[in-house]
DNA sequence: GTGTATGATAAGGTATGCCCAAAGAAATAG
DNA sequence: CTATTTCTTTGGGCATACCTTATCATACAC
């Protein structure tokens, strides 16, 4: 009985609120790339469907049902970005288009067989958790931003909103799992200089911020 | 620019013109379940972009645009189906349904990346093709109850659409390739008598008329 | 060739999901 | 404690995709 754009909303509001919760309706209507009278009139039939709680002024958080119907779209999500990369081969910079339409035609059946199939992952390939029992952001980790010249990391999770990133990042090998060492970092919120494998690169603070990573 | 509905639209076309062509509204307003004004305001539009042509009183026709439009959601929806089965082993009668929504979340990269995976299947779980460079349906065979005593044949395909029916051929094992042997068929439109490997069936004529067979 | 059934269209309505412009309410900054 | 900014709500519109009711056109049968 949830129509797409109502799913949108609640994965929106569940990602959102990992970073603040209650979830302001402008920063809602800014991440959905809507205006906020729109957010507004919709977020009045996500609290009459019982999904979320809103309170004026304050912002939206979701009910135990709409925690569990926006975990569920998350999932599906990850899991097909999976298998879109690993088994049918599509680049890195593309899955995530190809899963927020796929997400909305999935099943529960077909979301349980497919992580049947896929193994149970526990991440998507930019790193996000598949599962997440509380929320969806892992919360280990700290921007590659905020590490010191000489300090050794693994790359945990990139933002994977920006497909034009992605494709950066995937030229530079940057993606999860991949062992990064800080080797210069310019002041006054200058690029870093890291070397990745054999090669050295020299990347913008801005990016840099992007990736989540491990101290090693 | 089409919208999953004239997506529907022009799948459920193409498949009514392998019965006649052009296509009746009348028809197609019934295949779909909405009414015949619905049809014809949105058959105006199709018409609009270039997909359908349409003579009042006569039906609708694909143009050549719409007839490749309509073929890969075919091609979509089949793929989906194989996948279903044979990958994550649903049920045989409930691809179709999670198939119809999956088809219009798939970009062409993806239809042609699952293609490859899947190893350019010739048909459908059902029976049908897969590829279609002409239509939709196979010409080959013959319905199951138009045979006689004593013939063998093998299924070629069933019906797709019914999800009881589908259930009820399963546990008949009723698939394709599967082989059928004729033992008696009851006259006045009765049921036939049949033999699929070990067992002895007896199914009605308007089931047997939904199964395409090819002689042995 | 007229009449009736079928098919086409016009008019008006519902629901979703978005927009803008403008007015009103609350929170925060000075 | 006011003043400004930010947020909310109201009202009016647009597009899609359905619906019903009613009228109008056509085609085929007798």
């Amino acid at each position: 009985m949830t129509t797409d754009s109502m799913e949108q909303y609640l994965q929106t509001i569940c990602k959102l609120s990992g970073e603040q919760s209650p979830v302001a309706l402008s920063a809602l209507a800014d991440r959905l790339g809507i205006s906020s009278v729109s957010a507004n009139e919709m977020i009045k039939k996500l609290v009459a469907r019982g999904l979320v709680t809103y309170e004026p002024y304050k912002g939206v958080k979701l009910t135990a049902e709409g925690q569990t119907q926006a975990l569920h779209l998350i999932r599906r999500h990850r899991l097909w970005e999976r298998f879109l990369t690993d088994v049918l081969g599509l680049p890195w910079d593309r899955v995530h288009e190809e899963a927020c339409q796929l997400e909305h035609a999935t099943s529960p059946l077909v979301e349980e067989k497919l992580a049947q199939f896929l193994n149970e992952p526990e991440t998507c390939p930019h790193g996000y958790p598949v599962a997440g029992t509380d929320c969806c952001y892992g919360e280990k980790g700290l921007p590659l931003s905020e590490l010191e010249p000489g300090q050794r990391a693994v790359v945990l999770r990139v933002a994977e909103h920006n497909t034009d990133l992605l494709r950066y990042l995937a030229e530079l090998e940057l993606r999860p799992h991949t062992v990064i060492e800080v080797e210069e970092v310019a002041p006054f919120d200058g690029p870093l200089t890291v070397r990745i494998g054999e090669s050295r690169r020299v990347i913008g603070r801005q990016v840099a911020s992007q990736i989540a990573v491990q101290m090693a």
